[in-house]
DNA sequence: TCATTGGATGAAGGATTCTTCAGGTTTGGA
DNA sequence: TCCAAACCTGAAGAATCCTTCATCCAATGA
């Protein structure tokens, strides 16, 4: 991979017609079933664009470059998974803190585990591509996705510590990620959304309770 | 990145005299600058010869590849954080459980930070290089260790988890990643070693005396 | 001293990969 | 029907890389 990092990340040409849309579709498609079944460092754009069932010209003419390519799917996947936090913790205000705290939870671990396979891929490329920047962003949008919905809780003693909620994210991520690299049983995921809602709750009592 | 993955990860030929002990040391910490300087992408095994003030094929003598390189670097961080654990585990057994916990978190920080450019860089390369399944085995060795820790605390109900264990490791590895991702100042280090402490205190708490 | 083993060198073989661009094909509106 | 714009193609240029191996230098101990 010979390319210098963090140039020209946007994507190159808007879809009009139909037929172009369509494309740019199974390019993204593709990305993931490359990364899935040749690893991060046999991914290549020719093989993108061979299992996309386009040329490599085609490939390029809407990402301008492979890290492009792995970028615009990995923001794709961690968008949706920040919305659908989101949409729970609006969902889930005025309710009592620990039930907040579930229904965020939750609803983590199930948008992270509807694509476990795309989750998994991308854990391998992301340092590489801007994962690090993009995160910052998205966890900034939990952060006060989750304040906000905590200041509504009822049963809340203090206003709640961004640093502590950050906290809480990361530590709720990086346990997810443990899981889904060491490849998830069904068994597996169920103890971890258990014990996910335990760590956060018990963690979100303390931290607004203390200091 | 053309090579298969995980082959030959073992050192091909170990220093016998005193001068080539000096050049695998110096090739070591020559891949963490190259890293460090270049990134994951530009890391290459002639940029690591060049720094090291060695040509490519002394590099090559003892290590048969770019990842077996870069995999010795990794484990070598790896064990030494997990024996600083392992220590402070041994060094907390019969204390009251939220004292163990603390000297536990507080080790794993402050291993992790003791070369946080290392650890940065790595994470980097980590999932490249068959670092998963080194996680998972450093991972099994800190569970037994803060197993055998808890169970010796003269305060806790219940006999502990493994999975719980396993979701705290898992969970305060996470966020210390997130941290040193970010680019870590004084600050933030202290407060996460805090709020670390007070996750897992609270999460033990709840895990040791519920269910 | 000198033969033997350890250690180091670096040009070159063998492979890939990324990306471009000149030119052909399809679409959709006038 | 016709044409301009949108699309697509894929061979080839331009770089890099990884790794080997024949060869030379250094150390060691008999």
């Amino acid at each position: 991979m010979p390319a210098s990092a963090l140039i020209a990340f946007e994507a190159r040409k808007t879809p009009i017609q139909a037929r172009s849309a369509v494309t740019v579709e199974a390019i993204s498609e593709a990305t993931i079933q490359v990364l899935l079944t040749h690893g991060a460092e046999r991914f290549t754009t020719t093989r993108v664009a061979a299992r996309a069932g386009v040329s490599v010209g085609t490939l390029h003419q809407y990402y301008p470059n492979k890290q492009a390519l792995l970028f615009a799917v990995l923001e794709n996947h961690m968008n949706h998974v920040a919305e659908t936090v989101e949409a729970a913790c609006e969902n889930a205000r005025i309710k009592p803190l620990a039930e907040m705290i579930r229904e965020m939870v939750e609803a983590f671990v199930d948008a992270k585990m509807e694509r476990a396979d795309i989750s998994g891929a991308l854990y391998r490329v992301s340092a590489n591509i801007g994962g690090p920047a993009l995160i910052k962003r998205i966890s900034e949008r939990l952060r006060k996705a989750v304040e906000a919905m905590l200041q509504t809780a009822p049963d809340a003693k203090l206003p709640p510590d961004k640093f502590a909620i950050d906290t809480m994210l990361a530590a709720m991520a990086g346990a997810m990620r443990s899981l889904l690299e060491a490849g998830p049983s069904p068994g597996a995921v169920r103890k971890l959304r258990e014990q996910l809602v335990l760590l956060c709750q018990s963690y979100m009592m303390a931290a607004t309770s203390v200091r």
